[in-house]
DNA sequence: ACTCTTGTTCATAA
DNA sequence: GTTATGAACAAGAG
């Protein structure tokens, strides 16, 4: 789940239980998700406390009164939660914050693909793990500029953190869907109108799905999201969920584009031999 | 029992 | 340095 829109509503809801909070404790449940040794981390956040959070990409900040940030990153199945007493703790809490309030914040992870880490800051975890400017912040010209030259797939360079940080697999196939461009266009074959359509598609579908706090099924019909098998929208026994939003009678492919699963309509996104 | 997966990183080779 | 591909990580969901 955790793409950027996940990412910035947990940070929304860790901010209003975090912040001028005092961490009392560390609780480790299970050191795989630690990317700072255990011992380091807790002696660096006993005692801190939590000045604001922030976001880049998918990677979420709490900031320490020290200036050091605790970072993170929500691999494949990443949540956060919160809860009094240990019985309420969510399955699958890896770590646990405790808060002076008496509230402990939970990193749950079923799948254990996330981390959580030390960093000396934010600028120093940006350059650390080469991550481009956020989705949310990258203008149209921007885009261009580290695209226009390069010759792979658009899709997996979207998909790149160093160029722009935050998309994931289906905001890369909404993106795409929304701009009218086939996922296996080559990146350098793109016209400025087109990464112009891509902006505003990035815009469009971020703005959206935060403001719907991630709930897919709330999204609006003119999404491609839908089309997902794992919509719980989609009515089992019935068909209309795999048909495009603008072409009610073409059904939306799924292909593997750079090793993913990608849905696309095939008349809205003509493919690289027919456009370029 | 078997396949699939919302992310990242590394290895390998051309 | 760029590009392309595959594997690995771990474990639940269907």
């Amino acid at each position: 789940m955790p793409e950027l829109p996940e990412v910035e509503t947990y940070r929304r809801f860790l901010d209003d239980l975090v912040v001028d909070q005092t961490i009392t404790a560390l609780e480790v449940k299970d050191p795989k998700v630690l990317a700072t040794d255990e011992d380091t981390l807790r002696r660096a956040l006993t005692g801190r406390t939590i000045t604001r959070t922030s976001r880049l990409g998918k990677n979420c900040f709490l900031h320490l009164d020290d200036d050091r940030v605790l970072v993170l990153h929500f691999g494949m199945t990443g949540d956060v939660g919160a809860y009094r007493d240990e019985p309420d703790a969510p399955r699958f809490t890896r770590v646990a914050l405790h808060l002076a309030s008496g509230l402990r914040v939970a990193f749950v992870d079923a799948r254990k693909f996330g981390r959580i880490r030390l960093a000396e800051g934010v600028a120093q975890y940006q350059k650390a793990k080469k991550l481009g400017p956020d989705a949310l912040d990258i203008t149209a010209a921007q885009l261009q500029q580290a695209l226009g030259t390069r010759k792979p797939m658009i899709k997996p360079l979207l998909l790149d953190q160093s160029i722009t940080a935050g998309l994931g697999n289906w905001i890369v196939d909404e993106v795409l869907f929304q701009a009218r461009i086939h996922p296996e266009r080559r990146a350098h074959t793109l016209s400025t109108a087109e990464f112009e359509a891509l902006h505003a598609a990035i815009q469009l579908v971020l703005s959206t799905a935060i403001r719907h706090e991630a709930t897919y099924r709330y999204f609006p019909a003119s999404f491609l999201i839908h089309a997902r098998e794992w919509d719980d929208s989609a009515t089992p026994g019935t068909n209309n969920h795999i048909y495009c939003p603008r072409h009610p009678k073409t059904e939306i492919a799924k292909s593997y584009v750079g090793g993913r699963a990608t849905y696309y309509c095939p008349r809205c996104q003509p493919p690289p031999t027919a456009a370029a």
